[in-house]
DNA sequence: ACCCCTTATGAAATCGTTGTCATGGCGGTC
DNA sequence: GACCGCCATGACAACGATTTCATAAGGGGT
């Protein structure tokens, strides 16, 4: 591998000049800067990421821990945040924790020495901060940014981007309630989700605002993920029971897919007999039949605002602990 | 952040001895090691990856290079292999390149500068050879191992795990023949994507095997991406050309999501006015009503491959350059 | 009892970069 | 003309691990 030393000496000044050149902080002779620049082009010379990230002691890559990626608002928000990060000149590493927690603590624990720049925590579990705190904090101190991504973890210290579950779940649900589509019932994690549970907390917010009580028999709590199964079987048992309900609403995009699906196959004409809708706003969800009506989360505005964050990280510039960025209610056919 | 050395001062040996005890390749007397677990034990040490990087010339990531992340099989892979690297202790970085493929020469070129273990090529665009050729085989001189996931560059000499598409979609062709559903449509990307080439291919090769002629007229070729809206927008226009056909094999589930879609709005039924089948085999598409026919690729398969080729490099083992798992036609209601 | 070989360990070099400190040269000021 | 200071550059140490080479201790064979 051609080393800085091989372009200095190639350029004949010292290694130090060379870097300097790089750098571009340090005033170098415009002659010197010229030989040096040729060197480097003519030895194809690149700078190696890794000796550089031992030498200032962290490196240029930040992680994403998602719950599950196969969700597609974790796909479209990796996408989008790694578009962002590349243009900062940072990668994206990528660590799935799936349904375990405990992998959680794991990373956390082995992410100083991975030289990283920054985590992005966008996974909905519920976290332990009594457990987690300390080797969060042990992480921040060795100088990893640790920003929450769709969870609010500013209490703890921690700067968070979130969006507006609350707010979101509750006009979905008002929305529903003002159809006279009610009663309206509320399928997701609700448990194990930090984010279902803030979706369900707007669902109970916007029935309470109608002077509805929440009735426990149309609260599905989900434990297995936010899969379109999950949300066929959740329904499925609800109509079996004889419950009556004319509408849902569901804490991702995926439940309310098999939501409709579980409506459909019983013969429930949607919105009519049933309305349904979804959360996420993914881009394949205007073109199920009838088309969903969702509450699309912005994933491009999170990641704009992760870029802000480490663009202010750079220059020292002072960020809100807690930045909220809107959702919005798209209405289709299915309610 | 605590370092070999202080471990080795605390356990009253040399760094070497530390770090010979953690590699366990060369013996170390027992009480030796005993008191340096110990030492690690209290002082929390943690081995830096990134100077290990440095010094052994290669580190403990594998980038996957993604066409579209956001599309669902990307995603879907992007968690299987995320775990089986994850087994081996490796790291997942990763790179979305998005539409413009001119991004996969720059991460080419950046590549061994960052001290890779590996790149997984998992991008659908077809490759101009001739001018990555070189770059790619710098940065496999330099130690990285390429491997070609979902497209077959095993005639440049790039080990490929490729699922079967030319199978597949011939297996999807062959079954809509067969039940009359016929004549029978294509979309997907073509002159862009090696993958939806190969898929092409394969619907091609059944219709010839059932000695019919491709009609021109009959193969739409998108060009902006694999999403529901592409799949929309053909099928509208080929319904409203009042172009003649009962059947449409799609090059993935998103574009068969939208092509269902459009036959819908036109007021076709599906499948018995016009049958659909899909390419992917979502965790979703059972969920679509009607439910989608579609061709499954085994993700965890291919991650598993993947996963045997790292360990085979790690043990010196010899792998066949060309791997190619099987794509099984899930027979749903759609088709 | 001597020599040789094996085994466990330590010292030191090394990976490629950056940053600190020192130095040489040059211009300006009194 | 002497001195002060600044600017550009070079020499060198350091980041934290691994690995080679050397060496000391111990054991067995003749």
């Amino acid at each position: 591998m051609v080393s800085v030393v091989a372009v200095a000496s190639h350029a004949k000044v010292s290694p130090a000049t060379v870097s300097r050149v790089l750098a571009g902080r340090v005033p170098v002779a415009a002659e010197t800067r010229a030989r040096v620049l040729k060197a480097i082009e003519q030895l194809g010379y690149r700078p190696n990421e890794v000796a550089r990230s031992l030498r200032v002691g962290r490196g240029r890559s930040v992680a994403l821990v998602t719950g599950d990626i196969e969700q597609g608002i974790y796909a479209t928000l990796a996408k989008h945040v790694q578009g962002e990060l590349e243009a900062l000149g940072l990668d994206l590493v990528l660590f799935n924790l799936g349904h375990r927690q405990d992998r959680l603590r794991h990373f956390l624990e082995r992410a100083p020495s991975l030289g990283l720049r920054g985590i992005l925590l966008s996974s909905p579990h519920v976290m332990d901060m009594e457990e987690l705190a300390p080797v969060m904090n042990a992480a921040a101190k060795s100088g990893i940014e640790i920003l929450s991504v769709s969870q609010d973890l500013s209490r703890y210290g921690f700067p968070s981007i979130i969006h507006d579950d609350v707010g979101g779940a509750a006009t979905a649900t008002a929305h529903l309630m003002v159809r006279r589509r009610t009663p309206v019932a509320f399928v997701g994690r609700i448990a194990t989700s930090a984010i279902g549970r803030a979706r369900f907390e707007g669902y109970r917010k916007a029935l309470k605002a109608h002077d509805q009580e929440v009735d426990p028999a149309l609260v599905w709590d989900i434990s297995h993920g936010y899969r379109a199964d999950a949300g066929h079987q959740a329904m499925t048992e609800a109509l079996a029971k004889g419950l009556r309900f004319r509408a849902v609403v569901a804490a991702s995009d995926e439940l309310a897919l098999g939501c409709m699906a579980a409506a459909a196959d019983r013969g429930f004409a949607i919105p009519d007999d049933m309305a349904v809708v979804g959360f996420g706003g993914l881009a394949w969800v205007g073109f199920t039949r009838p088309a969903m009506t969702t509450v699309a989360l912005d994933a491009g505005a999170i990641a704009r605002a992760v870029g802000d964050f480490f663009k202010a990280r750079e220059s020292g510039a002072r960020l809100a602990k807690r930045r909220v960025i809107p959702a919005n209610l798209v209405l289709r056919q299915s309610a």
